[in-house]
DNA sequence: CTCCAGGCGCCTT
DNA sequence: AAGGCGCATGGA
């Protein structure tokens, strides 16, 4: 491999590690002291340094660092951000303990997909149902690396699903869920919901159409919204979230679920989605 | 073994 | 509107 496929992106604070795997993406893979993933086609290894991410293309040709640098969001200003977040004891600790966390902006339809997949599942889980449904119906992606042996896959086109069947879809161990991600598909490559035009629509009305996705509630709509489109108001709350807002804001009293949801539209400011996120990721760092 | 996981859809009140 | 339940699978 050589020294000129490296791409260096210029990020300040940027905690590489953190983002990959906190819950939003499914498909990073740690390699010695790099991830291995694929971003909209282009295989890579990433992996920090001072000042920035470096990436190595091993794809045939160059890969489009310029699509990677968006999804990794490198150029957000993350201290900016933080700074909006409520000045409260809670925020602070976990800013502290997330240094340098970023959303990232990922595929729409490898997002919900991925998303429908999650329901009741832990994160290793979702990776592994994740991985099995790209091995299985992702298109084989050539590598030119003598460090990386296995081979590697897109994520399966909602062109790809729609066309198979349910039974097809629960040999991936997706249980319950394949129905809703086979109804997904196929309302996504009809054109009876267009993805990509959802990114022009205010939220409520974006998530509108996701919600009137089979598999889709609030929950996943909202992380559709956050991850993929970047809509900065979109707050995912799921038993995490809750746990962390009941026992860090509400320690007395479990308040009920209508004060719950008031307060959290309220509180956060207007990178909610970002303090989620923080939230999200420092409950589960602070219990390892 | 039991418990529960980045929920949703549907059926009761 | 709000609450309860089943769903399929596998880590912890």
């Amino acid at each position: 491999m050589s020294k000129l496929s490296e791409k260096f992106l210029a990020a300040r604070n940027y905690d590489l590690a953190g983002t990959l795997t906190s819950g939003q993406a499914f498909r990073w893979r740690a390699v010695g002291q790099e991830w291995l993933g694929v971003v909209r086609g282009n295989p890579v290894l990433l992996r920090q340094e001072a000042g920035g991410v470096v990436g190595r293309g091993l794809g045939g040709g160059p890969a489009d660092w310029q699509v990677v640098a968006d999804y990794l969001q490198v150029s957000v200003e993350i201290d900016a951000v933080t700074e909006t977040f409520p000045k409260d004891g809670v925020m602070e600790r976990a800013v502290e303990a997330c240094r340098g966390l970023r959303l990232l902006r990922q595929e729409p339809w490898e997002c919900l997909a991925s998303f429908i997949l999650s329901s009741t599942k832990q994160i290793v889980q979702i990776q592994q149902i994740v991985r099995a449904l790209c091995e299985c119906y992702g298109e084989r992606i050539v590598v030119q690396s003598e460090v990386i042996k296995e081979p590697l896959y897109s994520f399966p086109s909602a062109e790809r699903l729609a066309g198979l069947d349910e039974a097809a879809l629960r040999s991936c161990k997706m249980g319950f869920r394949a129905p809703y991600l086979l109804e997904t598909a196929r309302r996504v490559a009809s054109g009876a919901v267009d993805l990509e035009g959802i990114r022009h629509l205010k939220t409520a009305e974006a998530r509108e159409v996701l919600v009137s996705l089979p598999g889709v509630g609030e929950k996943i709509a909202n992380c559709v919204l956050l991850f993929a489109y970047g809509f900065q108001d979109a707050f995912p709350v799921d038993v995490w979230v809750k746990r962390a807002v009941t026992e860090l804001y509400f320690p007395k009293r479990k308040p009920t679920e209508k004060r719950l949801r008031r307060f959290i539209e309220t509180h956060f400011g207007p990178n909610a989605g970002y303090a989620q996120q923080y939230l999200f990721h420092y409950m589960r760092v602070r219990k390892r």
